[in-house]
DNA sequence: CAAATATAATGAACACTGTTTAGTAAATGG
DNA sequence: CCATTTACTAAACAGTGTTCATTATATTTG
């Protein structure tokens, strides 16, 4: 038997070593900046041991989209907890836009970037904690819908709506479309367009 | 004067190749597979002569972007027509989604490449067509929301609130986020979804 | 303990990418 | 016909992801 224990702890290490050098890079670089090489470089190792610890570029990319999903979660953990469903959506969704406005990089990675889901298979199953997200924004509406007695209206149809709207409006922020159309702050635009979307949403 | 009118066409026509060659490799291969080396390869000139036609890659790219717009219009100059209001925004929502998730490479270099829009002075000349789009919407709802008599709603945050949902359901679905969390077919849950925003926001 | 084996790491190459520059061939103007 | 301008390109630079044969190290076995 060859794996020791302490083997497999130092197999860890490195490969936790390159996923830090890689956060470092995406956080500080963005994802133009972030080479397999340089990371080589960063960690004093050549480029070729990377791929003694991942498949490839993609398999790192994936790993920080994970990451990405807890710095997430830290921005949304308290509207989480939000007892009144309206009041929850609203909560969300601002922390939502919030996350995606400061964190450009982890933001495309988790939501734009096509390359963690090459394969449909697997993606169901590495997306967990965005299917997760999307579910529980699902069973607030649902809960929004019973307290208000809103009539022809899907839960699932609503968390699409509501989705798609915040997720619009961070892509718009983010790749400076909104300040081509409006000049003025775009973050108070933003601000303001959700509250409308919510209010036009469960108005009586 | 060294420059003949015939020489003048000339230099034109080598722009045009190297224009025409990029959107059919921008078709064929998406964004990723279009290289200046591929263009020069293609047109069967060396890759530095492209840099005499065109500052850099971008600036093709940015070429491409203006031409994506005409592709767009053919799919809403029928929506621009209609005459009521309401109706204008369901047609226009429609054609926008359609033109996205037909035309994802077209789409990507429009609304979600941040190349071309690098110098905030520039950019406001750049992307005039998507500007005078925005314009047209925005106008399109103060019509809706003068004929309903809407209160308390913008027209320009209505237009926004619009612009971003269709952008966050064709971004969403062309980055299969959407196939993940609803595995049935993405094109009819988008539509139903556009029809019950439009129903939601015009409801009385 | 030494030899055989298994593991870890790498140098160098391959096939690409965008871009620049110095130098060449051809067309034009005097 | 020669000088000058114009059009073009070969070659190089500095990158990129990825692969593979080879080497150095560590472990296991005889």
């Amino acid at each position: 038997m060859g794996l020791s224990e302490r083997k497999e702890r130092e197999k860890l290490e490195l490969k936790n070593l390159i996923l830090d050098a890689a956060r470092k890079m995406l956080l500080a670089h963005g994802q133009d900046g972030l080479s397999i090489r340089k990371i080589a470089d960063e960690i004093e190792y050549s480029p070729a041991t990377i791929y003694l610890y991942f498949a490839d570029k993609d398999a790192i990319l994936h790993e920080l989209m994970e990451m990405g999903f807890g710095v997430m979660n830290e921005y949304m953990k308290d509207s989480f907890k939000e007892k009144d469903p309206i009041k929850r959506i609203h909560s969300i969704g601002h922390a939502y836009i919030l996350f995606g406005l400061e964190n450009k990089d982890w933001y495309e990675l988790m939501f734009n970037s096509d390359k963690p889901m090459k394969h449909i298979e697997k993606c169901c199953e590495d997306w967990d904690q965005g299917m997760a997200m999307f579910a529980f924004l699902t069973q607030t509406c649902k809960e929004a819908i019973e307290q208000l007695k809103i009539e022809n209206v899907e839960d699932h149809i609503l968390a699409l709506h509501l989705w798609s709207s915040v997720h619009g409006l961070v892509n718009l922020s983010l790749t400076e479309r909104l300040e081509i159309v409006q000049r003025n702050s775009s973050h108070e635009l933003i601000g303001k367009t959700l509250d409308a979307i919510i209010k036009t949403i469960f108005r009586k």
